[in-house]
DNA sequence: TCCTCACTTCAACAAGTGTTGAAATATGGC
DNA sequence: GCCATATTTCAACACTTGTTGAAGTGAGGA
């Protein structure tokens, strides 16, 4: 599993606005930030963002898309791993949702501020009315209806209102364990920390779960 | 079950500033606020917002604390209600987690502009990195942990980290609902909707009820 | 009527915003 | 070294931002 960016070998400067650009992104969101700190923080002139990547909110689009091929193949690649595994029958619904869940939360990367700061922006996305249903559609529903239809297999013949509205919540687990707002932590008086995303894994993983198993049809 | 605002008898302007600055936070944030686009909304002077509640950040504030003390009124009492009923015995996992979700989630209120930004304006501020732990720490933990409490009761001798891991799924499940990102529409072809937080109240009752229901200590 | 006080508008400031054209500098091929 | 091209900085514009002090308005009480 490499880490490498898509973005290697190009200019250092392009690569140190990128990276100045997500954590600001990821910390305030697109309208908090401005193009200043963003240069500040990357050592760089102002002017030098737009010459690279143009309008601010094509800066946004870029940081967005410089991660999400890179979490995409990952992903692509462990729900093919759980197919195969399973195969000639269907996997488990445990299986699909670790697949799903552990190139994100488990693994070196994890601990990386890049790509904390591109959880927290991706969390910041799905929730945003003005952008949450677009962008994140455009960047990641291909991978996406491709668990829904692993989960169809492993469930048999269920409900698919139900099974969208499962989804869903998920989903809203998950962008709010990206978040990282620190809530959990005042909640649980410190036994639980939202940083620890690896020490999040097993639970979020039973709780899913459990949550799908319950769609089942009774045959 | 009354509708009545905090705020009903104080000068009418002041009232329609909060309800525009409502809509303006909701939907596109703290930061793509401007005072000016809120005063024009409510159909007043840009210094009149300032006059009634001083600084944006307080103008913010007062939006949140408007509606919030209705809510934790509402959520206490189905507590409550849900407690008592069982008595002598704890009470289900299912009618806690109802209610938690029934005063949100169904009602009369539920499609009110007024109450969709609010909880819209919730969604973004949980889900802030920013305000996420300290906003709703202030505002809504006394409830929560009586919420809390109610599960412990309901669960038995349960594993604390893996109780808050789960709350943590459910707060997510939640808040992505209240977003209303229009994300679920474009994921099932049209099938569920997000703004029907009616039609999704028992699905996410279904799997939220399931996922607390698999922490419980096998005796 | 006049006065008081709460409310509302007006006009403006000072700071910060994204964006741009031109100038300066670095880079690599010949 | 020389030149074309890519990169980076400089300086500035036009516009928006939150905030404020002073002026205006209206209702109610003395």
């Amino acid at each position: 599993m490499s880490l490498a960016m898509p973005d290697d070998g190009k200019p250092v400067r392009r690569t140190a606005i990128l990276d100045a650009a997500e954590a600001q992104f990821a910390q305030h969101g697109y309208d908090g930030v401005n193009l200043r700190a963003i240069a500040r923080d990357a050592g760089v002139d102002v002017a030098l963002a737009n010459y690279h990547f143009g309008k601010k909110r094509d800066l946004f689009d870029a940081v967005l898309m410089r991660r999400a091929e890179v979490l995409n193949a990952w992903r692509l690649k462990a729900l093919e791993d759980a197919l195969s595994e399973a195969r000639p029958n269907p996997p488990s619904v445990e299986a699909i949702v670790r697949a799903y869940l552990r190139p994100l939360l488990t693994g070196s990367h994890v601990t990386e501020p890049g790509w904390k700061h591109y959880y927290a922006l991706i969390a910041y996305v799905n929730n945003s009315p003005e952008w949450g249903g677009k962008l994140m559609t455009q960047f990641f529903d291909p991978l996406i209806n491709q668990f829904i239809d692993a989960l169809r297999l492993s469930l048999g013949d269920v409900d698919e209102k139900a099974l969208f509205w499962s989804y869903h919540c998920f989903s809203g687990a998950l962008t709010l364990t990206f978040a990282e707002t620190g809530r959990i932590d005042q909640l649980s008086k410190g036994l639980c920390r939202s940083d620890d995303l690896d020490g999040a894994y097993e639970h979020v993983v039973r709780f899913i779960t459990a949550g799908f198993e319950s769609i089942r049809p009774s045959k």
